[in-house]
DNA sequence: CCAATTGTGAGACTCAGTCTCGATAAGAAG
DNA sequence: CTTCTTATCGAGACTGAGTCTCACAATTGG
């Protein structure tokens, strides 16, 4: 879930070129509200009638991941994805049901990480973490 | 790192045929002792002069990670990769330099997660989490 | 020992992502 | 507004992991 004007006004920022299919991809992917594959986007695309080549898009998707404004994510069946995002370091709990996901902040996660190492004689530079399950909307919906 | 008997215990404990080549793969998992690729077991087997279907390497795998006693690691880089681990639930921190797995475990982080989850109205039915950073011999190694 | 069933191997196939290269367009300069 | 440089694009070939199919082979319960 992010804005299109976010994402290309952070293009502009980086001093990355405007072109027509990067406002193409941004639209895409504000577009979605869930987590989404290239090939969905392409899909999307070609719906719209947007002409749009598929490495256009990939190459679109690395300089949005290099913003951080997009992170691809594992998902539990080990398949990636994409999801919009702020770019702040955080991590994500997605949805499996409707695949949104919620940016988690570290909230002090990254000291106990730290600790867990030190007690395996382990220096921690970095980490993923990605938490699965129901979202609200979802949880509801499941109840009934 | 995990012993080629352990692996073969597990299938004939689970009910699986034990075939030469599956115990073949069991052998060459428990050769390697950092995160592999099929296609490094598929390289190691010809190596060696073993006879194994890249298809069967894929099978072998999946049979052993059901079990728990390998698994699917994702690299910092967005790669898979496997390895050989005990079967209880728990993470991985992974060398960066040597490709080195240590099993973590669980050490309150669940709860921890849940409390998190709860904060986000989100219910937390599982997750991943992978710490990438220096093993003890990297650390030193390092340092020189 | 033998049949029933599970597992195997070769190779075709799929799908995400990358690479190449000639064509195109953004945007700084004038 | 026009020009020029250079980043970017699109088409399609390519790669590599993983899957699927199907005829054949091996394990094992009885």
């Amino acid at each position: 879930m992010i804005a299109e004007e976010s994402l290309i006004e952070a293009l502009d920022r980086a001093g990355y070129r405007l072109t027509e299919p990067r406002r193409t991809v941004a639209g895409l992917v504000a577009a979605r509200d869930a987590h989404f594959t290239a090939a969905d986007l392409v899909a999307d695309a070609r719906k719209r009638h947007l002409r749009i080549g598929r490495a256009t898009v990939f190459r679109a998707l690395d300089v949005f991941t290099d913003l951080g404004l997009v992170e691809r994510v594992d998902l539990p069946d080990g398949d990636h994805a994409y999801v919009g995002c702020d770019p702040v370091h955080h991590h994500h709990a997605i949805c499996t049901r409707c695949g949104r996901s919620l940016d988690i902040e570290d909230h002090g996660l990254s000291e106990v990480l730290a600790e867990v190492g030190e007690r395996l004689a382990f220096t921690v530079t970095s980490h993923r973490l990605e938490l699965y399950g129901l979202c609200d909307a979802c949880r509801a919906a499941h109840r009934t």
